[in-house]
DNA sequence: CTGAAAGCGCTAACAG
DNA sequence: CTGTTAGCGCTTTCAG
């Protein structure tokens, strides 16, 4: 039942004031002789010394913790983009704070409340629809960064008060990408699984699909507007094949296995009779059956990126994340037998 | 740039004093006339005051955020019990602090001495194969719950400062209930696809493979240890095939899914020519080719137990996640169709 | 280069 | 029932 030792007792040791001990701490702002910095790392090495962050958040009003929120925990390509996120603030001395906004609006703003009463310094928002709410950051002066900033959402022009990165996840161009991509296999009745009706994320992606169709030529075929899971995708199976379509480009992975297994059940040989290529891919793409061509963001990159944006000098407004298209199976592309699980 | 109110400016608002106002927020420890109280809660809505909970923190020694430590956040099945501790913490009003130990002891120290310096309320550890670090925990008297607690870790046995939870997740029969399932299917050459040699956690699932095999009369098949991913599973697959094993547990759903990739490419069907069952499965399991049977354990009510024991006045000291065997089709179960997606 | 001291916003005695 | 007040541990002026 020990109590934590404080700044106070490494000064008393090391026979100087807390002010040095701040010092050597922080680096700054004022510097401190070799001597008793040498002093000072040793009492904090014997006392086990640990700043208490809780007390560093109130005096200087800025805390070591980011906040993240996503509509979908178990989104696997969000889970990863968790992990990147957190493995990178961790390694620069931040914690992350998640919050699940279940992609409900009102729930998004308890989230964002509830994080930044615990002093957060610096949010990331993960956007599916709505922009952050900016009212409830009111004047708090901490950097927020949109991931898959929405063109329309107004947010980049709301200027509120703290700064704002706007990270463009290139979803348009990411999923005409894998439009392209079927049609370069000379597919030519393309159908689309988009996401929920309404979103201006689905929208979005949707549109890259129609206008890669577009420019081939063709007219648009089927699109279907679905939830984001594995569930609706194996549900829409039957309506896309009835409607003709030789490929599908689904707007993230859960809809394109579940997709993948409605095709099975349905006896559909895949890419064969149908092929398949999904945005927003994660490593698991490669064990679907048959492996998931997709289109992935370059997520550690990005989580990197996202990183610098938020310390506090970075001048840093706009990021564009990196996608690529990864050839599998399900689009038909010849995937030698070696490569195949890589 | 306006500064968040504080509970003075209330106080002011409200007429009253800021100890009034505590005890409003707070319901004590002193109790408040209803005129006060009314008054207070309107300063609170006018100013759209939120409590900082750094100075909170600082005060009391105890914040309401909750430090999670997982081995690997991508992990679906991690990916899902973190999404149910976030939703059942949130709504008591407690934040999640998230940590990914990458499954390694140094990192897990690191993740660990800095959720504690940001004050955590209560840590929640996932076991891989050592206990928490308890020394970093020093004498904090938080109450540590630690899920899969394993046998002969001595955790139990360390008589720490805070409270600890033992979360029995039962792994030894969860395992063993997968395996005799595929007895009851009539298979006589089980193998077992392990986790990572060494590991407590790997250790135990293999005891209850081992254990089923055994009471069933029968000898031991292959047993194979390799690492918790699809990869590893689907490299798996060869050596399995060689053993002549009839039927195959997985100690989890990523080495079970990488396993029916690698089985599909061998041309192996799953059940008939050899049936699959998981361990800790999730609902994407549903939708794999074939849907995969698993031993899946319940999440959400583990979850709430867990948050309940987390509970500053909890007398929790031990729990057990229960686990149920779902059907699909890897094992050999007939599916009806309309159940097959459930 | 260093020490003393003033708070950061809040909780919880302790007096009324 | 309510106001006053003393810190919680730390950062950072402001004097030395």
């Amino acid at each position: 039942m020990t109590k934590r030792p404080t700044q106070e007792e490494v000064a008393r040791i090391a026979g100087t004031s807390t002010a040095v001990v701040s010092y050597v701490l922080n680096n700054g702002p004022r510097s401190v002789s070799e001597d008793a910095r040498r002093r000072v790392l040793a009492a904090i090495a014997k006392t086990g010394y640990r700043p208490n962050s809780a007390a560093r958040a109130l005096v200087s009003g800025r805390s070591t913790v980011i906040g993240l929120v996503v509509p979908d925990l178990a989104n696997p390509f969000l889970a990863q983009l968790t992990q990147s996120l957190e493995r990178e603030l961790f390694g620069r001395g931040y914690s992350l704070l998640i919050g699940d906004s279940g992609d409900e609006p009102a729930r998004a703003a308890t989230v964002v409340e509830t994080l930044l009463a615990q002093q957060v310094a610096g949010l990331v928002w993960y956007s599916v629809d709505l922009p952050p709410p900016l009212d409830v950051l009111g004047g708090s002066a901490l950097p927020v960064v949109v991931v898959n900033d929405l063109a329309g959402s107004g947010v980049t022009e709301a200027a509120p008060a703290g700064r704002l990165i706007s990270v463009d996840a290139e979803e348009y161009r990411g999923v005409r990408l894998a439009t392209e991509h079927l049609l370069a296999h000379g597919r030519t009745r393309i159908a689309h699984l988009g996401g929920p009706q309404g979103r201006l994320n689905s929208a979005e992606r949707s549109r890259g699909w129609a206008d890669a169709v577009s420019a081939a030529g063709l007219s648009p075929t089927v699109r279907m507007n679905v939830p984001f899971t594995q569930e609706a995708g194996a549900d829409a199976a039957g309506h896309l094949l009835e409607s003709g379509c030789d490929a599908v480009v689904t707007a993230n992975e859960m809809q394109a296995t579940g997709l993948l297994r409605g095709l099975h059940r349905a006896g559909v040989r895949v890419p064969e009779d149908l092929s398949v290529v999904a945005y927003n891919g994660t490593p698991a793409a490669a064990f679907a059956i048959p492996s998931l061509t997709t289109v992935e963001l370059q997520v550690s990159a990005l989580a990197r990126e996202i990183a610098d944006a938020l310390e506090p000098d970075s001048a840093v407004t706009g990021l564009t994340a990196a996608s690529e298209l990864v050839r599998r199976e399900s689009c038909g592309c010849e995937v030698p037998a070696a490569e195949a699980d890589a």
